[in-house]
DNA sequence: TTGATAGGCAAGTGGTGACTTGCCTATGGT
DNA sequence: ACCATAGGCAAGTCACCACTTGCCTATCAA
């Protein structure tokens, strides 16, 4: 739900690792972790990055596939083009750009 | 900054007032308000809603204009389209999505 | 089978953000 | 001049989220 999708990109680490993913898909926890320490000189623990990709992973940004102990992470662009029919074309997808799921009761 | 940007997509109640804003372009905050309301049944303060649009503002997603006691609240889907460009179709706009300003020091 | 690598689970902490409350300013109608 | 309308400012509360720490599981190589 929309809810997932934006709570997952409202935080810089994760959209980074989204770029990281742009740049080469299918990257393991670790080399992801080392990529954000030697490019941007991130000194973030294991398990942060791992909460991240846990979040991208509910988001549907991100998909894992699992092979012996590792486990590759890939990209997937297709929630973001809900933001795109939503405000900037939403006379596309029949209608509606407004996802009705998209409340929470407080 | 991009910081900003997704950090106003973040809330839900924001991403309705684009919503309403879509729908029908240069309300006041009483409107807005009013339309939250009856709509989905909102019952928040107004001084709640006028925060809310002044991190969209900050965000470059809401344009205002003011007009005697009046203040007219008009969308802006621009930034929306650094989005797209980002992640989406990272080869247009000169090569590089990644905004190398969206980063925090913590 | 031992050790190293790749990853997971769970509880605790600190900071930030959403919302409220109370009071203040400004514009316009009568 | 008065009052109602439209909006702003500032402080306080509460819940959530990012991150850490400590420990545990699983796979592979020697």
């Amino acid at each position: 739900m929309a809810e997932d999708l934006f709570k997952a990109l409202a935080d810089p680490t994760r959209r980074r690792i989204l770029d990281e993913l742009v740049e080469r898909d299918g990257q393991t926890l670790f080399e992801i972790c080392g990529r954000l320490v030697t490019k941007y000189g991130l000194g973030l623990s294991r398990q942060a990055i791992s909460q991240h990709l846990a979040v991208l992973e509910g988001a549907g940004l991100v998909v894992s596939r699992r092979e012996g102990r590792y486990k590759f992470h890939e990209l997937n662009t297709e929630p973001l083009e809900r933001i795109v029919t939503r405000w900037l074309r939403p006379d596309a997808q029949g209608e509606t750009g407004a996802d009705s799921s998209d409340w929470r009761v407080r």
